[in-house]
DNA sequence: AAAAGCCCCTGGACGC
DNA sequence: TGCGTCCAGGGGCTTT
């Protein structure tokens, strides 16, 4: 696998590509980390001064020399702890990636690199950010059109910090029920759709994702979120069907991969597959795939993002 | 305060 | 084939 001293694939799926919401981001996460977590950063690249917002002040002189302790996701943010008392946190924006290439010619073949390459085939012009390891590892980051981001912020400083103190609960993380969406939901004059989106509710559920479990939970994206709740704030039979639908979409998701067409390639050079298992996604004029549903899957507009459901089945 | 709209950016799809 | 136009969207910010 190390050819010419340069070990980075590169080839295209030729298919479109989706953005990363939380499977994906927590697919990179699970490749990424035996990458990183106890090495040494040597020094880190910026070939550009600015992504979405400015990269760090300083960014080389406050990673070079530290490890980075632990890398961990909260919704669609990675968060690497280092040692010396900084997190930087990451986030892919639209189009952010992530590849792994080796140094250099003769370098021992790092064995956990086995686990995952992300290989993008994207245009070397976008690599943006390259942090480099003591082992000879690279971790590239390219991002087209640089939605994404790189912050430093003091570890202790994370909880309270503006991107994290509002966000709402993790979907897989055991604080998602029924009575709390219930609580969230009530009185809302919104629709399920938007309510989904707002990261201050669930931390971490995107586009895709959203329509997805809608169709799932049977639940029209057009319905008010109110209705989550009954009169005395109580979850409805929907909150109670939303909650597992919600976490059966994201955990088929992350063991598929994610569905990044074109991203997050694994070491064998296959993509994550969940985008095949799309039942709405993408697919207006399509046959619901529902059996027995016979309805056809439209296409609408939620605060500006695309919408697809069936408008037979969920109701 | 809640909800909706605007904007950042580039590549790809599409029409002529 | 080439050129112009439109669309994708996470999330911070602004407006209503």
């Amino acid at each position: 696998m190390v050819v010419g001293g340069e070990r980075q694939l590169r080839a295209s799926a030729g298919k479109k590509q989706t953005m990363p919401e939380l499977p994906e981001v927590e697919t990179v996460r699970c490749g990424l980390a035996p990458l990183m977590v106890g090495q040494r950063i040597a020094r880190v690249e910026a070939r550009r001064p600015n992504l979405r917002f400015p990269l760090p002040d300083q960014f080389n002189a406050r990673t070079a020399g530290q490890t980075v302790d632990s890398l961990e996701r909260r919704a669609k943010y990675l968060i690497a702890r280092l040692s010396s008392g900084d997190a930087l946190v990451m986030h892919l924006g639209m189009s952010g990636r992530f590849s792994i290439a080796q140094a250099s010619a003769g370098v021992r073949r790092n064995e956990t690199l086995g686990a995952y390459i992300y290989d993008t085939g994207a245009d070397p012009k976008h690599d943006h950010v390259v942090i480099h390891f003591d082992e000879g590892v690279r971790v590239v980051y390219n991002d087209p059109r640089r939605f994404g981001f790189m912050l430093l912020i003091p570890q202790a400083e994370l909880a309270g910090h503006a991107l994290f103190h509002k966000l709402g609960v993790e979907p897989l993380g055991g604080e998602m029920t029924a009575d709390y969406l219930a609580t969230r939901a009530r009185g809302k004059a919104t629709n399920l759709k938007s309510l989904l989106m707002d990261q201050r509710v669930i931390a971490g559920l995107g586009n895709i994702y959203v329509s997805e479990a809608l169709h799932r939970a049977q639940l029209s994206p057009n319905r008010k979120a109110r209705s989550l709740a009954d009169r005395r704030g109580a979850p409805t039979e929907r909150a109670l069907r939303l909650v597992p639908a919600i976490q059966s979409v994201l955990e088929q998701a992350i063991r598929a991969g994610g569905s990044s067409l074109r991203d997050y390639r694994q070491a064998d050079g296959s993509t994550g597959t969940f985008q095949e298992a799309f039942a709405v996604y993408d697919r207006a004029g399509a046959a619901c795939v529902r059996l027995g549903c016979g309805g056809t899957i439209q296409h609408a507009v939620h605060t500006g993002r695309s919408t697809y459901y069936c408008s037979r089945c969920q109701r």
